[in-house]
DNA sequence: AGCTGGATTGGG
DNA sequence: AGAACCCAATCCAGCT
């Protein structure tokens, strides 16, 4: 069975997609179930077999709430994301989801044309996986007015009342029959192109990772604010009173403002910090670190820490820790997809700059314990997998690729591959690291050859794809300007060197792209296969007490922290071993998902402990 | 008062 | 040390 969810009102309208399959949109007639059964409603189906695949508009809209009433589902299809990959993505049928002029690559209904693709044959929406999954479930919840009972099979139109209603109908792009409609259209642009299959992992990854990201949210990170609080003081001194500063900033202050000799000087200021630098004989242009330490004045050193400890307190500081961390708890606002090659961003907390200087406060719970891996060279092992360089993945054989190319002969030292590598990927162009890349690209040219090719692309302003099918985006108007300046008959100089400047850059962004996104790609299915392998683990103990806050991860091991090929997570002790060995199977799993018998390792650096920091 | 952009520093 | 790619968060300056 299936079903579309939508809605922001009080009642939830629910599509069977199966039974709707073939029927014209008009006469789908969604079960209507009031906001408040929502979860119940969810959690009876979630308890069938098979489970279905969730269809809503959002899944940052819709699942917070069922996860604060324990309430977990299994897989969803996420229309938003899954919109904007399939509306920048060249693989998919373009037709489909362009027609009507939708220009954004946010998902809004009230700009999407009406249903005009045919439906999409039954079972189309299965995934990878979970290719018996032959059951998608499109969940539409439903904006409507009062009085609707929630029996099955009444059709949601009779219960439109008030104008307010009405208004959140028009627009909602939560609305049920827009989620089906949508749904139609996005099996439609990902079914029978060319790279469908691939295609399909992607939307079902990305949104196994919207899932992910709310429950990490939910679940949270463990983390001790005594430890925090405790390296707080020793860096910064005791709590300060507020407005006052902390008693290590204040005295690193008093002593660069003495060697200033200037009393009065506002140290957060670059301007005026830059004038009293220069006034002291300190020419430097800016108040950069790096460029300060190249002097010897003797305020240089106590601004420096001064810099160092106020970094710190605001970034991380007695404030944060009061905003972000709560009953033990970091809980992290992350956003999958949120940037353009498919890495996830965050927005608010501060989850993907945590500096080291605190990650000992990342202690287990007692009774459980952290498990902590990370990839070793992630983005150099996938340019090897795509460009199908059977030496470069040989060289990874093992744990260590960089030792592995100083092995083949490339070059002579374990920093020379790294820096070599580095060049190969960020398209450096001078410097050491510029200097070693032709020297890969004698050993390894089939790998040189992909992201060579993806930076030509990218400098004459096509647009390049990740193996899945993410598609980096379009020049700008701006490039395109600047390339057009440099062709008129009365372009100068100056508008060559910009133009070429533009188009190197870009080249240098879809070289880029094709291996981070990508990368992006490998952790997803990484992500989205062990939440499936550690769900099958099961819950320790009985379950005690009513349902609270976070109680949907109260007895399991679950995932709790995710930056780009780094993952924790968090499990009770009888159940440190299996989840392990989850996350080992889980990255083998994800280089076969994406790369099939294809021989390249991902190789995981795996820790097991109580604290974050003796790990 | 609120926005934008620059500078800086943390992460991969 | 950095460079070269992708970021977020903070503070400040300068603008409307």
């Amino acid at each position: 069975m299936g079903w579309a969810a939508g809605g922001t009102g009080r009642n939830v309208a629910l599509i069977d997609t199966d039974a709707a399959s073939g029927v014209a949109d008009s006469a789908i007639e969604p079960a209507v179930v009031p906001l408040a059964q929502l979860g119940a409603a969810i959690a009876e189906r979630e308890a069938g077999t098979p489970r279905p695949r969730w269809v809503w508009s959002d899944t940052e809209h819709w699942y917070p709430e069922l996860l604060a009433a324990g309430i977990r589902i299994e897989r969803c299809h996420d229309l938003r994301l899954c919109h904007a990959i399939l509306h920048g993505s060249v693989l998919a049928a373009p037709a489909t989801l362009h027609q009507g002029g939708v220009e954004s690559s946010t998902w809004d209904a009230t700009n999407l044309p009406a249903p005009n693709a045919p439906p999409p044959p039954p079972h189309a929406a299965a995934a990878l996986f979970d290719l018996d999954d032959l059951a998608p479930v499109a969940a539409a919840v439903e904006a409507s007015g009062d009085g609707i009972d929630g029996s099955e099979g009444r059709a949601a139109s009779g219960a439109v009342g008030s104008s307010q209603a009405s208004a959140q109908r028009e627009g909602d792009p939560a609305d049920a029959h827009e989620s089906f409609a949508e749904w139609h259209r996005q099996m439609a642009a990902s079914t029978g192109v060319p790279g469908a299959d691939r295609l399909k992992l992607l939307l079902a990854a990305e949104s196994a990772g919207a899932l992910i990201a709310a429950e990490m949210r939910a679940g949270g990170l463990p983390w001790r604010a005594e430890v925090h609080e405790q390296i707080l003081s020793d860096v910064l001194g005791p709590r300060p009173q507020p407005g006052a500063l902390p008693e290590r900033m204040e005295r690193a202050a008093a002593l660069t403002r003495a060697a200033l000799g200037e009393p009065g000087l506002h140290l957060d200021s670059q301007p005026r910090l830059l004038r009293a630098l220069h006034r002291n004989g300190v020419f430097v242009e800016s108040t950069n670190r790096w460029l300060l330490r190249e002097h010897t004045h003797p305020a240089i050193e106590p601004l420096l820490e001064y810099k160092k400890l106020s970094r710190l307190l605001s970034a991380n500081g007695w404030a944060w820790l009061e905003e972000w961390v709560h009953d033990g708890r970091f809980r992290p606002t992350f956003v999958p997809g949120g940037v353009v090659t498919g890495r996830w961003a965050s927005s608010g907390g501060g989850a993907l700059q945590i500096p080291k200087q605190l990650r000992a406060a990342v202690v287990a719970d007692p009774g459980w314990a952290l498990i902590i891996a990370d990839v070793a060279q992630l983005e150099p092992r996938v340019l090897a997998a795509m460009a199908r360089d059977r030496s470069m993945a040989k060289a990874g054989n093992g744990t260590d690729l960089y030792a592995g190319i100083v092995a083949s002969g490339a070059v002579d030292t374990r920093e020379h591959a790294k820096l070599a590598v580095l060049g190969a990927m960020y398209g450096a162009t001078t410097g050491e690291s510029g200097r070693l890349v032709p020297q890969l690209r004698r050993v390894f040219p089939d790998a040189m050859k992909l992201v060579d090719d993806a930076a030509r692309a990218g400098e004459r302003g096509d647009t390049v794809t990740t193996w899945l099918g993410r598609s980096s985006p379009p020049p700008s108007p701006r490039w395109h300007e600047a390339q057009a300046a440099a062709t008129q008959p009365d372009a100068d100089t100056a508008d060559e060197r910009r133009a070429r400047q533009a188009a190197r850059d870009r080249g240098r962004f879809t070289r880029n792209f094709v291996v981070q996104g990508t990368a992006a790609e490998w952790s997803l299915c990484w992500m989205a296969d062990l939440r499936l392998r550690l769900d099958q683990l099961g819950t320790v103990g009985a379950a005690s007490g009513a349902p609270r806050s976070g109680a949907a991860f109260s007895q399991r091991p679950h995932l709790a922290f995710f930056l780009h090929d780094e993952i924790i997570v968090h499990t009770p002790l009888e159940r440190v071993d299996a989840a392990a060995t989850a996350v080992r199977e889980a990255a083998a799993s994800a280089g076969r998902l994406l790369f099939g018998g294809f021989p390249v390792d991902f190789p995981l650096e795996l820790r097991v402990g109580h604290s974050s920091d003796e790990l």
